[in-house]
DNA sequence: GAAAAATAGATAGCATACTATCTATTATAT
DNA sequence: ATATAATAGATAGTATGCTATCTATTTTTC
């Protein structure tokens, strides 16, 4: 008697991550380029809108996850479509704060629906727990990245 | 009576996906810097031993899961590296074949058992089963993307 | 209070992904 | 047999990540 075994290719695991990350990409931008707005141009958009006008852009990168001059560039786009103001910090002067503007509320309120019509199809044939179980496993991923990231720089 | 529930953020499942990418990234380009190859170049060696020498840069590619002009790119600094040959096809005077040099093959070695050390510990603390189940759950997610993402473009 | 260190942001240059388009060949169709 | 289509690879231009470095400030230290 044979016994069927699904055969999972454990050694991939990581490199496919990076597959998916691009698909995932590719699927935002065509999504999102009759809005005119790029996958790295709207989560600035929405982190902004869920941090709150008036934040700081090095408190805005950390909470995106990229680096100071990744978002000075992608901010560059976004202030000449005037979707986000950005101006002096009265009481400290190196620092900029930064704002939604009326068009960028808009666009925000379109991109919202649409990437979460996007996420909402994706994961539809996945159940609670399947998700739950691999957002869990991803958290903690990133951890144990971050310590061997440190360790190697160290 | 208090039930302590773990608080998982759904929504950010994709989103976060692309972070991980980015940390094993960073994590690969340190590991692999003292032998002078970064995370993109590597993998073409990799996949060429694994595929055997002969092949063409279009299988390549699609092996790698990356188009064509990004692969000719990193190519040509494997060729100056003398890592990999790349030799006329007497065949079909389009294509170029593709083979390991003996530098190629003794680097292979090396980061065989480079990547397979740095994988075995991140993935130390998962047991096989939560493995097993994330790569699954990776592989249906990428097939789910890739058809909506022919579906966007059709 | 002046010198040194830290911080916010911008700029420059590199790596790697993409698409669009070019050349050179080979295959197909009329 | 020739004209058209398809294919292999290269080149050019764009986007987005990084690090290193610069300026302008603010904070800390002595």
């Amino acid at each position: 008697m044979t016994i069927e075994t699904t055969k999972v290719d454990r050694e991939n695991l990581l490199y496919r991550l990076g597959f998916l990350t691009r698909r995932w990409r590719q699927v935002l931008d065509s999504a999102f380029q009759s809005l005119g707005v790029t996958d790295a141009a709207w989560r600035p958009l929405l982190h902004l809108h869920h941090m709150g006008d008036g934040i700081r852009q090095k408190d805005l990168a950390a909470s995106l996850g990229i680096e100071g001059p990744t978002l000075t560039r992608i901010l560059d786009q976004l202030i000449v479509k005037r979707l986000i103001d950005r101006s002096e910090d009265a009481s400290d002067r190196r620092a900029k704060l930064l704002a939604l503007s009326p068009q960028g509320r808009a666009m925000v309120t379109q991109i919202t629906a649409k990437v979460a019509t996007l996420e909402h199809d994706l994961l539809s044939e996945f159940s609670d727990l399947e998700i739950d179980q691999m957002t869990l496993f991803v958290e903690r991923l990133e951890k144990r990245l971050q310590e061997t990231r440190s360790r190697l720089k160290g």
